[in-house]
DNA sequence: GTTGAGCGTT
């Protein structure tokens, strides 16, 4: 189960972002998103956790709550889109 | 400041 969170403080990190869902289940992953120009978070994140009921409380209980002093948005993530593949000179 | 990456042809 795949987690959307967004609208995160830019000061949240992935180790935070674990804990707090890990008080609803087991967290496999945690992927805060980071600009790769900027180096700065974009302010959301993905949070995979293993069982999906589990998730679905996380999700439940973390959702539109207060973290860092932001209220985070959580909702079930949706496939990532494919970028677009930079194709050879013809 | 709300849906992810990087390789740099996948």
């Amino acid at each position: 189960m795949n987690i959307y969170v967004g609208n995160l403080a830019y000061g949240v990190t992935e180790e935070e972002l674990r804990e707090a869902f890990s008080s609803f289940g087991e967290v496999t992953s945690a992927n805060l998103i980071i600009d790769r120009n900027t180096g700065q978070s974009k302010g959301f994140a993905f949070v995979e956790m293993s069982n999906n009921s589990e998730a679905d409380a996380a999700i439940k209980g973390l959702n539109d709550t207060a973290l860092k002093g932001r209220n985070i948005k959580v909702n079930q993530a949706k496939p990532r889109e494919e970028r677009p593949a930079r194709r050879p000179r013809y």
